[in-house]
DNA sequence: ATGATAACCGAACGTCTGTTCTGTGTCAAG
DNA sequence: CTTGACACAGAACAGACGTTCGGTTATCAT
């Protein structure tokens, strides 16, 4: 059924794992010991504690032990945490950016639209907690790379370390954005992403409002260009 | 611990189903009734069946009677599937596109280097089998709006309708390149995804390898800019 | 008052489930 | 041949677990 390269493991331990893969795709919840031996040709339970316990020590699954169906498989093998993100709005250059209340957790807010990305596609160091996701419209974004229909995933802040992508709102040009960032002596440099383009230059006694940091950007290729 | 317009759900109901949510992250099977209870509030386990009949009447759960830790939460609640594609390898224009071996599955092959992509964030028709990754070295993409870093996911294929985004490589440049394709009288046009930037045509006489069909580009906001 | 209904509790029952123990056959090292 | 490690089977046990049932309380329209 799948390729795989047998390392030390044998017939009866490679049938345990994709069992378990298996019935906890097909369940959502783990298998019990009995299910286990019955849909791999173990008719002893003991026999798959036996090899339960040895795919244990060798770190392939983790058990809870005097737990019904305590079994995982651990690590990469398992399905990967993922985080529901609420898209909250559109952003265009034109739009003032959606208001986003810190005290509301939109988790589980399954009416909202809202994306799902797997914790291990955030960069490293995010944690998680407080995203929020922006859809794009229009091609006023495209010297940050962005193009209509993307999705920007960001991160609340209203302020920013140099090199950082954030989403700002100029009161000055009615307008926002999405510019790498630059303190400078005595102003604030707005850059494109796109080398060939020219920055954006902003005093610091002019308002600048920063909305958040982009960590993530997805574009689905849904749709054929049409042109 | 979590803001919520209750939808015809009682105190009791949300908290079960948060605690749900909770227990199934940190242990990845779901607790039992008992456990509920515990966590709850609730004294009695015939008072959690009562509650999970309930929350299953209203389609927020799924039960599996009989089944110790039979209980899931019930779509878009539920932890989303993901996919695990494999990263083949670097593209860039300079680069001959990776070899794919279309009769192994990578799947599974945690070895690899691989992301992990909930299969609501494909384009909704995708099925999702087969997929790959590429990950983007150099800046040669830009014209396709896609930076160093990015990485693309791609479908195989060999040929390609108007208007979608392709990887080929041109034996003519000896180069690849990521372009949205059009077949013309007696040429191909391979248009940037950049409406600022020229097309480049390609006789139909002349060869033109399609390698894939670009599904999806994620970009991952890592480090700041250097500049 | 009355009755219906929903929310709730505690106990008991039977089965599901992980664990443990005894035993068997195989195979290679001594 | 003996020994010991290993893979395996079956049975039995104790506790975990879902289910069911009798009973209590509060609310509310009749």
């Amino acid at each position: 059924m799948m390729v795989r390269k047998s390392k030390g493991l044998g017939e009866r331990h490679q049938r345990i794992l994709d069992f378990l893969l298996e019935y906890q795709r097909e369940n959502r919840y783990p298998p019990s010991i009995r299910e286990i031996g019955n849909k791999t040709g173990i008719t002893s339970t003991s026999v798959v504690n036996y090899y339960l316990d040895q795919l244990e020590k060798k770190g392939m699954i983790e058990r809870d032990r005097k737990i019904s169906r305590g079994v995982r498989l651990s690590g990469l093998n398992g399905s990967p945490d993922t985080l529901r993100i609420p898209i909250l709005g559109p952003i265009a250059a034109g739009l003032p950016l959606p208001e986003l209340d810190p005290n509301v957790s939109y988790m589980n807010d399954s009416e909202a639209n809202a994306v799902d990305i797997a914790r291990s596609l955030l960069p490293s160091k995010e944690k998680g907690d407080n995203l929020f996701a922006l859809e794009v419209k229009g091609s006023s974004m495209i010297d940050a790379m962005i193009n209509d229909g993307d999705i920007v995933v960001m991160r609340p802040a209203s302020d920013a370390r140099n090199g950082e992508m954030v989403a700002v709102w100029l009161p000055r040009d009615n307008e926002a954005t999405l510019k790498y960032f630059f303190k400078e002596k005595d102003r604030y440099r707005l850059q494109p992403a796109n080398p060939t383009m020219k920055p954006i230059f902003v005093k610091k006694s002019e308002p600048l409002e920063i909305k958040g940091k982009v960590v993530m950007v997805i574009r689905r290729m849904d749709k054929p260009l049409a042109v």
